[in-house]
RNA sequence: GGAGAGGUGGCCGAGUGGUCGAAGGCGCUCCCCUGCUAAGGGAGUAUAGGCAAUCCCUAUCGAGGGUUCGAAUCCCUCCCUCUCCGCCA
């Protein structure tokens, strides 16, 4: 959520500044809405206070035994107004919030314009992007009975897959590796979460109100969400606290499963595991103190390449523009992975900084100095990595030509010293 | 699933329907005293909103309704925590 006084302040600036995300900001209607609440609060805080003075006054004369009907009389007809201005300004104020979630971050300065991915920004390339003599087969077409999404669909449906005896064991390697890699040498505290979280998360987070068709809903006692990454659990550790500013930064590392009903993406990457319901991830989350949120921007970004080098998978990365920038960031870094079978970058992490966007609606504050105000925080994450699509990469980038591919040296420990997979025969049971 | 207890400020913990935003304690901040690995004394210390504003006003005692001139306090619904029993990875 944006600052509702800066907006009160100069909404023409922020609705300028949100033009960069191709995000046409009501100004009409926000204007609107902000007056008539302005007015309905005036009155219904003015009215409360007569309301309140008469209270007292009947008190104080009940205990000096007086009469208190003529006191009681004439509070009625202020009781009367009271209840229609104070539904009229429930009604406005739960509107004024409903606008006030539903406008997304302001990108940063350094957002560069643009309409979609085409518009986003290459900062630089990294690693050797592989050379074959021959044909560079798909991940699909690397393990074909051992990545079986029939079998997935007769259990759940399309999107969804099964991966069988080596390959996923392979993906667990890789997750312990990368949760390895960032505890060890990255200073993270590991967290194992809940995968299924409340409405309030979910709003804090950003993902709620206005995106809820990409969430699986779970009915309970009441609606709850399967995680659509693990961003929203750890990034609400800290919602409505007060947190002393030695307790920043916090750093987290989580691998969670992540659900996506993908709505709006039929037809879209549909081969392999490339884009699933359900996925495997690791992701970084930072809190820090506004002073800081950029280091810590560039820290986490650092630390999700490194997983890249050590695996040394090509990658590239790119400043999202402003029109392919997510709801609550205010700049998005992406890691992309080169994928041989589909000669181009693919997507596997995202580095993004929401300022105190998450803050604000998780109300997460800390206090500088003990006595101060609370402030609210920063918050960031970034993935490191996507298991899944580390998984893809690896396969296709590490490949040999006979159908087999290696296992990166990192890998091998946990691979049970393993150098290499061979997984086109067919599978033996 | 059954039975019970409870949700109050950074923490612990009082609270009779009326001057309670809330006693007391701990913690924290500042000051004083003392000069020595301690202690004592004083003052202050919730959040959000309105306003140019220190002041002032409004709201908030798990959430939402209700009763009442007035609710932390009474009633209803929901959520959560704890204890015991049952079941269970």
């Amino acid at each position: 959520m944006l600052d509702p006084r800066a907006l009160r302040r100069d909404p023409e600036l922020i609705a300028k500044a949100l033009s960069k995300r191709g995000n046409a900001f009501d100004l009409t209607s926000y204007r609107e809405l902000e007056t008539t609440r302005h007015d309905l609060q005036t009155e219904l805080e003015n009215l409360q206070h007569e309301r309140n003075e008469i209270s007292k006054a009947i008190g104080q004369a009940k205990g000096d035994g007086l009469d208190i009907e003529p006191l009681k009389l004439s509070v009625r007809e202020i009781g009367f107004r009271l209840d229609v201005v104070k539904q009229e300004f429930a009604k406005v104020r739960d509107e004024l919030s409903a606008f006030l979630l539903s406008i997304p971050n302001v990108p940063h300065e350094s957002v560069p314009a643009g309409e979609d991915e085409d518009d986003n920004l290459v900062l630089y390339e990294r690693g050797e992007i592989p050379s074959f003599n021959f044909e560079a087969k798909d991940h699909v077409n690397l393990a074909p009975s051992f990545l079986d999404i029939e079998l997935a669909a007769k259990i759940s449906g399309s999107r969804f897959s099964v991966l069988r005896g080596p390959l996923a064991k392979l993906q667990r390697s890789l997750t312990q590796f990368m949760l390895d890699v960032h505890v060890e040498q990255h200073g993270y505290e590991e967290v194992y979460v809940p995968y299924i979280v409340n409405a309030s998360s979910m709003t804090a987070t950003g993902q709620l109100p206005k995106f809820a068709h990409d969430a699986f809903q779970v009915q309970h006692t009441e609606p709850m969400y399967l995680v659509p990454t693990a961003e929203v659990p750890v990034t609400n550790f800290v919602r409505d606290e007060i947190l002393a500013a030695d307790e920043l930064p916090m750093k987290f590392v989580a691998h969670t499963p992540c659900f996506r009903s993908e709505a709006g993406s039929y037809g879209k990457d549909t081969r392999g595991i490339f884009r699933q319901h359900q996925f495997e991830k690791v992701e970084l989350v930072h809190v820090a103190s506004p002073d800081d949120s950029w280091d810590a921007f560039e820290e986490l970004l650092g630390n999700a390449e490194a997983i890249l080098k050590m695996l040394e998978l090509p990658y590239r990365a790119s400043v999202l523009c402003g029109g392919d920038l997510g709801f609550a960031a205010a700049k998005t870094v992406d890691l992309e992975v080169w994928l041989p079978s589909q000669k181009r970058y693919r997507e596997i992490s995202s580095v993004s900084n929401f300022l105190d966007f998450q803050a604000r609606r998780a109300q997460a504050r800390f206090r500088r100095r003990a006595g101060e105000r609370p402030e609210l925080v920063h918050t960031l994450n970034g993935s490191g990595l996507a298991v899944g699509r580390a998984l893809i990469a690896l396969m296709e980038n590490y490949q040999n030509g006979d159908g087999s591919f290696c296992i990166p040296d990192v890998l091998r420990d946990y691979m049970g010293g393993v150098d290499s997979l061979k997984l086109v025969a067919p599978l033996s049971d």
